[in-house]
DNA sequence: TGGGAAATCCCTTAAAAAGGGGATATCATT
DNA sequence: AATGATATCCCCTTTTTAAGGGATTTCCCA
């Protein structure tokens, strides 16, 4: 029996590729692709895949949150997260939120075909380079809480702390607050090198 | 005679989506690929392409800086910008630097192949969105001096005024002028903004 | 159901940035 | 030779942030 794959990616070259990697193995069948979150999601009411591979950067949500709303509802589906970036905190969350491995996008067709055939299996595939960034005692991990990331996202945008508690409809402490805590955990010096580090983590977006 | 081909891009899925994409196309023949900017440049010291297509994200160099490098070396090739980004100030910068051509990586088989026989016959080709984005009026473009990109970057590294102007050993007034000239340029409400901002359109770097 | 993290709120002081007004020297390009 | 852009320097005031010290509630998870 063959292996049903499914790909989300919103880059039509990278599905091509993928396609292109596994057309020659009879193992895996290619069942659909799509290029959205959304789009993914109905494709899924009418037709499960074995495996997903899924881009954590989509246009419409994050890879990461699809992930975890895919896994809610098909827990029988293996996902497997598909990224160029290769960061601590990516991969942990794409993990925590039920995904079966991790590939990157520099992948070769090998790689490629055995983490599918490993996730079938029940088993956890990493990409090399993306199982060592796990395991690297560094803590590129910068993890904040819904409404830190809020107030970043605000905060990136030229808003003052006042600003920001107008608009949150809170005390302009608290935003102070968040922000003094998102300043530790990012151990940056002031604002600046904040929103850098956050841009550069994709904490906050494009 | 066909026309030959030189794909630059960091992963492996999108070289492999381009050459599954161009594949059955006998006007083109793909002579080989790189993986970073220098790679690249060793390759062509060995042979010349008709075409190549290059990623603006690169590992080493940015493919806006790649561009103006191989077309002060070889002016004969004709360089095709490839990019998930659609902001005009990367189109302008790439076709700034010698590019004919620009790609998302969204496109079709059809939009890729168009693009590369319109490329050779001198003429230029935009993808649509990015052509869109090029037309809309508004200046994304920033331009920055040598030295206000220099105050941006420490600056995004947490330095104030005074650290900066350690640094640069110039005057912490004249680094306070720059910066306002910076706020001026992007708008921005201040340095947070500006960091996000200067960060967007890759004034400065990862 | 108890502990811990998250989110909320407050005070104070010093440092830095924002915003206003300027000025001068250099250098390239016209 | 003149113009304009770049880069340098200085004054001032107000606003905002940084950093120090706290506190309370809410809510999730073990």
């Amino acid at each position: 029996m063959s292996i049903s794959v499914f790909i989300v990616d919103d880059h039509y070259m990278v599905i091509e590729g993928i396609r292109s990697l596994l057309q020659y193995e009879k193992s895996i069948e290619l069942i659909g692709h799509a290029m959205s979150g959304s789009s993914c999601l109905a494709f899924l009411k009418n037709r499960l895949p074995n495996v997903i591979l899924m881009d954590i950067n989509l246009p419409d949500v994050s890879g990461i949150d699809l992930c975890k709303e895919v896994k809610e509802k098909y827990p029988s589906v293996f996902i497997i997260g598909l990224s160029t970036f290769n960061q601590k905190s990516f991969v942990q969350r794409m993990m925590d939120n039920g995904a079966s491995g991790y590939v990157l996008k520099n992948a070769s067709a090998d790689e490629l075909l055995e983490s599918v055939q490993a996730v079938v299996k029940g088993k956890t595939y990493m990409s090399f380079e993306a199982a060592r960034s796990l395991k690297s005692g560094s803590d590129n991990k910068f993890v904040v809480t819904r409404r830190e990331k809020q107030v970043l996202e605000l905060i990136a945008e030229g808003m003052t702390n006042i600003d920001v508690a107008k608009k949150l409809g809170i005390s302009a402490t608290t935003v102070d607050t968040h922000r003094r805590n998102l300043l530790f955990k990012f151990s940056a010096k002031n604002t600046a090198e904040l929103v850098k580090l956050a841009m550069l983590n994709k904490i906050i977006g494009d």
